[in-house]
DNA sequence: CGAATTGTTAAGCACATACTTAAGTATTCT
DNA sequence: AGAATACTTAAGTATGTGCTTAACAATTCG
C-alpha cells in the first residue's frame, strides 16, 4: 500500500483527451462497467441502443486517453480499466482542491453560502444566457 | 473536518458537464487560477490570447457546471471556483478505482505490465486509426 | 473449405464547440 | 453629463463529435 498517488502527472494534453472521454455517459458507463473486470468489445456494447462501430469509437477515445487497455487475443479484443490514469485525472482535481480550501477562500466560502441550495445547479445549465 | 466527501453524487448528466468543462486548457487554467482566490472576468481573461467573450463563454461552461460561481459587484463580475464541485467530480473517479482495485483485477493488471511504459501514452492518441 | 463470429475501416451526416467581430448595456470616474 | 470601464449579447464560421450504414478483414467452427 505504498506508493499512493504518486505517478507522473497528465500532462496538458492528456487532461485534455482524459476529460473528454469522460465527458460521455456511454463512456463512463463503459468504464463502470470495466470495473467489475475485462469485457470484451461485444460485451461491452451489448446494454447500449447502438452500432457496434458506435462503440468502438468510444472505445477508442477511451483507450487513446489511457483510461482503458485492450489486448485482441484471437478474434475477441479484451479491454479493461487503467487504473493509474483514472488516479492520476483524481490527483489533478485533488490539487484543484486541497491548496485552494486552505485558502481564505473559505471566508468568501462561507459568505456565498447567503444563497442556498438553489445556487447549485439550474435546471438547463447552457441556456444560462 | 467531519463531513469529508460525502455529498450528493452528481448525476449523469451533471457529470457529463462538469467533465466536459474540465476537457478544456483554458477552462482548467481558469480553474487553477481561481484557487489562489476569486477574480474579475477580466482578470481571468488577461493570460490568454483570446477575446473577452470567448472567456465569457468558458465561464459560463464552467459555471454551468458547477465549478465555479460568480457573483456580480457594481460592473465588476467576480468568479470563484466551488469546491464542493471538485470534490464530487472526483469523488466519481474515486469510486471508478477503489472498488475497482480491489478485485482480482489486480492479477489481469500485473500481467498486462508486461508490456512497459511504451504502452503507456502514443504520441497523437486521436490518430490511432 | 465454407460459414459464422468478432471486430475493423470508411464515408457521410446532424449537431455541438470554440472561437471571431461588432454592437450594445450598465456602472463608475471626472 | 460625457467618457472610460467592464462586461454582455448576437451572429457567423471552421472544426470536432457522435452517431449511422455498408463493406471489409481475420479467426474459429462444422
Amino acid at each position: 500500500m505504498l506508493n499512493n498517488s504518486v505517478d507522473q502527472p497528465l500532462s496538458d494534453r492528456e487532461l485534455d483527451v482524459v476529460f473528454h472521454a469522460l465527458a460521455d455517459p456511454t463512456r463512463r458507463a463503459i468504464l463502470v462497467r470495466l470495473c467489475d473486470g475485462p469485457a470484451a468489445v461485444s460485451e461491452l456494447a451489448a446494454p447500449f441502443g447502438m452500432s457496434l462501430p458506435a462503440v468502438v469509437q468510444h472505445l477508442q477515445v477511451l483507450e487513446a486517453s489511457g483510461l482503458i487497455r485492450s489486448e485482441k487475443i484471437g478474434r475477441v479484443r479484451s479491454c479493461s480499466i487503467d487504473h493509474a490514469t483514472v488516479r492520476r485525472a483524481e490527483d489533478w482535481l485533488g490539487q484543484r482542491r486541497t491548496p485552494g480550501e486552505r485558502r481564505l477562500d473559505r471566508l468568501e466560502d462561507f459568505l456565498s453560502r447567503g444563497q442556498p441550495a438553489s445556487n447549485e445547479h439550474p435546471p438547463s445549465p447552457r441556456s444560462t444566457q
